[in-house]
DNA sequence: CTGTTAGCGCGTTCAC
DNA sequence: GTGAACGCGCTAACAG
C-alpha cells in the first residue's frame, strides 16, 4: 500500500481512504491512485485492516451438511441478504455432528466474526460458553430451542411434523407408519418423531409403526430399504411417513420397483418440500419450511444486531417461520 | 492474552506457545495457563497471529452452485483433505457467473488465503490477472482447461460425453437427441455438447437435434419441459443425452407422466452420477466423475504447493481424474 | 482534502 | 523454559 501510495505520489493513508470509497478525495488525486493500484496488481490486505479497526467483515454460518438442498438453500438465503453489505460469509458444515460443531464454532470464532449463524438448538455445553463468551450476536436457525443462546429464526419441527400427520389423519389414514434415522444424531428427526405421536395421540390412534434407519445424513437409498422394512413388519399401513422427502423419494422407488402402487396400496409423505418433491410421479405431499427465508431472515436480523442495517423493525429476539402442507399426489 | 497470562503469572508469550503446542513448555505452566484460558473463555485471535506469521491459513475454493451435490461433493473432498491440518475453508460460490466469480476471487484475496481452488477454466481477464499477480498457488478443476493459470485437477467434459454418446452408439442407437442449458453460461456444458457432436460426428450420424433449456443453474422441472419439446420436434429420437442427471430425472418423470416408457419408448441419458441417478426407476445411465476425488486431490495439490504436505510424489501441474460410464436400465 | 502518529494482538527473534 | 522488543499492514484519531 505504500507501494501503490508512492507510485501515485499520495501517502498510504490516501490510499487506504480511496479504495474505501468513503471518504471525499480529490478527483485526480483518486485517479492517479487507482492507476497505481492497476499497474501494481494491488489488493487490499483485509487481515491488516481487520486487526486495525477491528472489524473483521466475516459472519460466520454453520450447517449440519453442505450437500442437503434443504439447507443450502438456508446459506443462499444468507448470501444474498450479505450482498449488498461489504461481510462475507464463513460458512462450515457439521456432518451432523455436535462435537464437529463445537469444533468449528472454535475456529471460527478465531476468525472473530460479527455475528453467527447457527442450525438447530443443540450445542455441547462448552460450544454454549464459548459463544457467550465471545459476546457477538448468534442466531439459532431451523428450531425453536427451549434455552436460545440469543436470537432465533425457524420453527418447531414438533408442530410442522404435527400439522402434517393432522392433516392425513384428516384426509381420513388410519395406519401410520413413520420413517426417520436414529434419533441421537439427528434432533430435527427426533422433534419430527414427537410432532408424528403428538398428533396421532389426539386421535387415538396408536403411533408405534416406526423404523429407524441409520445415521444422518439420511440418503434416498435407506428410504428404499426402510418401507420394504415397515411393510414388511406391518403390511397394513396406510401412509408411510418420512423424516425428509430424499427418504420418502428412496421410499417411492422402491415401491415402484415392486409394483406397488402409491398412494393406491400405500400413501407415501415427506418433508422438507424438496425440489424432487415437486417433480417426482406420483408428487410427493410433504410440508414446505421456506429454508431461503430462513436464511434470508436470519442474516438480516444479525444485520441490525450489529447496527449494520437501518434496523426498520426492531428485530424480535425469536422469529417464528412459516410452514405449510403442500399437498401433492403421494399421500 | 494478556490477561490470560496475568492470570496465569506468565508472560503474553508464553500463552501464545502454550496455545500453540509446538514449543516446549513446563508442564504446570502449561497447566495453569489452559486453566486461565478456561475461565476466561479464550479464543485466540487468528487474524492477529496471521498478521504477524504471514500465514492465514485460508484456502479458498469457489464453486458454481452450493445446491449442486456434484459440487457440494468437491467442498465436502477439500474439506477432508484439509481435516488434518489447520487450514481452514473460505467457500464461495459464483450462482454460474463469471462476473460473480472475479468479484468472489477479488474478496476472497483480500483475506489472503495460501492456495485457491476454482471451477473450470474460463475466468475474465481481471480474475486472471489478479491470481497471476497474487503470487498464490492456483487449482482448476472440473476441466480441462487449454490455458491453464496454474495447476489442474479435473477432466475433459468434451471426452466424458463423447465416451457416454459413443457406449450408447455402440449399443445400436441411431437416433440422438440432446437436452442442455444455454451454452453461453455453462462452459462445462456446452463442451459436454461439443462432445455430443463430436461423437456423433465419427458414426456419421446427426446431431441436430438438440433443446436449449434456460439459463444454469438448470432445474428437473426444465428437463421435463424439454423431453416434451424434443419429442414434439423429432418424434421418433429414440434416445435424449442429457446435459446433467438432474435434467435426465425430469425428462424421466415427465415421461411417467406422459405414460411414455422409457427405455421402451426412449432412452435417456444423463451425467454426472447424482444419487438419484441410481435410485430413481429406471435407473440412469449416466457417466460417473468422482466429484469427490476432484476436491480431495485439488487440496491435496495445494497442500504440497505450500509446502504443508510430504510431497509423496511431485504434484504434476495436470492431474488428469477418472470418469466412466454407469450402466443402468434408461438407456 | 491530506498527512502524521499510534496501536490493533499476535508471532518472530533474540536474549537470558 | 521463559521474557522483551519489535513489527506485520492497515486504519482511527487528530492535525493542518
Amino acid at each position: 500500500m505504500v507501494d501503490v501510495g508512492k507510485r501515485a505520489g499520495v501517502s498510504a493513508m490516501t490510499v487506504s481512504r480511496a479504495l474505501k470509497g468513503n471518504a471525499s478525495i480529490a478527483e485526480p488525486t483518486r485517479r492517479r491512485i487507482m492507476e497505481a493500484v492497476e499497474a501494481l496488481g494491488y489488493v487490499l490486505d483485509q487481515s491488516a485492516g481487520s486487526l486495525s479497526s477491528g472489524k473483521t467483515g466475516f459472519i460466520a454460518a454453520i450447517i449440519p451438511s453442505i450437500n442437503n438442498s434443504n439447507f443450502s438453500e438456508t446459506a443462499r438465503g444468507i448470501t444474498e441478504a450479505l450482498a449488498d453489505t461489504d461481510l462475507q460469509l464463513l460458512l462450515g458444515y457439521t456432518e451432523y455432528r455436535i462435537d464437529r460443531e463445537e469444533q468449528l464454532i472454535e475456529s471460527m470464532l478465531r476468525r472473530r466474526p460479527e455475528g453467527i449463524i447457527l442450525t438447530g438448538g443443540a450445542h455441547t455445553d462448552r460450544a454454549r460458553s464459548m459463544l457467550l463468551a465471545s459476546g457477538i450476536p448468534v442466531v439459532e436457525t431451523w428450531d425453536m430451542p427451549e434455552s436460545p443462546i440469543d436470537q432465533v429464526v425457524g420453527f418447531s419441527n414438533t408442530d410442522a411434523m404435527d400439522l402434517l400427520v393432522t392433516t392425513l389423519a384428516d384426509k381420513g389414514y388410519r395406519k401410520f407408519g413413520f420413517i426417520g434415522g436414529e434419533t441421537s444424531l439427528d434432533t430435527r428427526g427426533a422433534q419430527r418423531r414427537l410432532g408424528f405421536a403428538k398428533a396421532l395421540g389426539r386421535f387415538d390412534l396408536p403411533f408405534d409403526r416406526q423404523i429407524a434407519t441409520g445415521v444422518p445424513p439420511i440418503t434416498m437409498k435407506q428410504g428404499g430399504h426402510a418401507i420394504s422394512e415397515l411393510l414388511q413388519r406391518w403390511p397394513d399401513t396406510e401412509v408411510a411417513v418420512c423424516v425428509s422427502d430424499l427418504l420418502a423419494f428412496g421410499a417411492l422407488m422402491e415401491c415402484s420397483r415392486q409394483g406397488c402402487v402409491v398412494p393406491r396400496d400405500i400413501a407415501i409423505a415427506g418433508f422438507g418440500d424438496y425440489e424432487i418433491a415437486a417433480i417426482c410421479d406420483p408428487g410427493i405431499t410433504t410440508i414446505n419450511v421456506d429454508c431461503y427465508g430462513i436464511g434470508a431472515t436470519a442474516a438480516r436480523s444479525l444485520l441490525s444486531a450489529i447496527g449494520r442495517q437501518p434496523t426498520e423493525d426492531r428485530p424480535n429476539r425469536i422469529t417464528p417461520t412459516h410452514f405449510h402442507v403442500v399437498q401433492r399426489d403421494s399421500a
